[in-house]
DNA sequence: CTGTTAGCGCATTCAT
DNA sequence: ATGAATGCGCTAACAG
């Protein structure tokens, strides 16, 4: 009785269709010299003995994995996942390695690793930003490196507008009449150092500079982009005295919070206070809320796009590609 | 100028060390029979050229690459998340490649691939069922199979039960006085043949036996498991001269367009209607959804300790594991 | 305890 | 167009 487990090789292969392994491997790999006569004869074998080629030999002879590294910076929901569902669906033959920097001190030493190893034949970063001494080690890697929703002057990169997306936020506000506008940000410290709590800071002020409103640091509020923290931000600001019309909050999570917060308070949105989040999640459709909506399929279109690229001709354009959110109005927001 | 790009390789360690390759071989595995001596200057070399062993090649010769895949139906938003966030924690020293099956035939192509290629060490199948021609394919593998939210006789597996979930979340509803509780289920046939929706009706129909009360027939609607469907539905429920007192749905998205649907009606919940979901999505909480919860990250835990136990052992145990879901109380539900 | 050597399965010259 | 031979980087007997 054979043994159904065993691994069949090139040489199964070769041997049944009276050729030698290179001419296996000729067909294979679509290589042009190969009689049609005898390519029907090989592709019937291998169809027969149902080969397929051992990747791992096959990698180490050629120095190709197949595989692409995505590092991402941990679980933290929707964002992420439809990010990973674009890369995973633009893939195609390369089999999807997930990295996952739970925290900075992990990031660094998966990144080390990666380079050390070499197994991936490209990689893409989410959302991580990539400090000095990281990025001396990624010099050293001998496959491409692309970024999604972060950016470095060494690698190409697809990022969110997230200054022109606050600004353009804060524009409808004001638009709208409304002149004391809050914002409920994200914590500008983390351990990962992530810039889009103060880029979408900086679009904030520069809404209210374009309306020529005096910026009011006590409308500015920083939290660690929960729920309940924006809600207790919300429920202090709501009780002072010339209280915000609107608040405009880095994510739609932290919108929830001032959603609570504002029903708790008996104030009504959006007649007495209009809300505006970010990010568009897929809760915030149905709750109503007004924010702004990023391209992410799109980016993780672009972004692999241009780690193919790369891939394919092997020159680092280190291109720039950077998305613009659109406003989503729905009906947490209105005229003051 | 030195190429800083090359690879390094066991043989530069060799060298620099002054030994041979099996050597810096056994101390890279950590095999005892090496010189307390010897293996210091190993590591020291090792860390003077920053090596990295080829897991490729390595692979190659151990006939283990260190990678676990995850086969996964699609991304279908939080469920899989936790899931899979789970399962990445768990892995530690196993990269994780992900397959996304995001079709019937992707699922099977990917299996009979997955097999042949014979380049990971375990698989784990998320949710999908395993059919009896993939069952086939799956035979033939020579890395061990565990199976998450999903069941098999030939393989190891954890499961939520969910009939006993649907149970007793009926249970939760009749132990309340309801009588007139209306299930909204999900679509029994889908291309991928899961089995969720019918085990989560069977639970049903058991809750209401074990209470006495008859099966109104009008009262068990299937949708496609979308909140605008449930909308739907549930308007047609609530327009009945007998309508219930409680819905039942299998998703808390589907609870979400019951109360949608509740609220421009003008029916209060819960004071006129009681509602109850499954799953317990991060936006239950802030909608103060009363519904069922599962045991996720335990889940994908166990699930990767008893394919990890596998590959250890090399002894298929075929062990089953079943997780009872939660009942969460908030505040859609309330006496009649 | 350490070195020598033969593969692992495939791609790729170089011949023919 | 095809075959023979070499090597990819590492592990695992087998010797010593």
């Amino acid at each position: 009785m054979p043994d159904l487990k065993k691994k069949i090789t090139i040489y199964d292969v070769a041997k049944r269709a009276n050729v030698t392994i290179a001419t296996v491997s000729r067909v294979i790999n679509g290589k042009e010299n190969v009689s049609g006569q005898t390519k029907e004869i090989v592709m019937q074998a291998i169809e027969d003995l149902n080969y397929y080629p051992s990747p791992i030999a096959s990698g180490l002879s050629k120095r190709k994995s197949q595989e692409i590294g995505v590092l991402v910076p941990f679980f933290f929901g929707e964002f992420f996942l439809k990010l990973l569902d674009g890369i995973a669906k633009e893939l195609h033959d390369f089999d999807l390695i997930l990295y996952d920097a739970a925290t900075p001190e992990q990031k660094k030493k998966l990144i080390a690793k990666v380079v050390g190893e070499n197994k991936i034949d490209g990689l893409v970063v989410v959302t991580l930003p990539i400090r000095t001494d990281e990025e001396i080690n990624l010099r050293k890697a001998r496959f491409p490196i692309a970024l999604i929703d972060t950016m470095h002057p060494s690698y190409s990169s697809v990022c969110f507008d997230n200054t022109y997306g606050a600004y353009k936020a804060v524009e409808y506000l004001t638009g709208l009449g409304h002149q004391r506008i809050a914002i409920i940000s994200g914590a500008i410290e983390d351990p990962f150092h992530f810039t889009v709590a103060s880029e979408r800071l900086k679009g904030y002020k520069m809404g209210l500079s374009m309306a020529n409103i005096p910026i009011n640091d006590k409308f500015i509020q920083i939290n660690d982009w929960s729920r309940l923290g924006a809600n207790v931000i919300t429920k202090k600001l709501l009780a002072m005295k010339d209280r915000p019309t609107a608040i405009f909050t880095v994510s739609d999570l932290q919108a929830v919070g001032v959603l609570e917060a504002a029903r708790e308070m008996d104030i009504k949105v959006p007649e007495e206070l209009s809300v505006l989040g970010y990010d568009n999640m897929d809760f915030s459709d149905f709750l109503g809320l007004s924010t702004m909506s990023q391209p992410l399929s799109i980016a993780s279109q672009l972004g692999i796009e241009l780690l193919k690229n790369e891939i394919d001709s092997g020159v680092n354009k280190k291109e720039k590609i950077i998305l613009q959110p659109a406003l989503i109005e729905r009906a947490t927001v209105a005229p003051v």
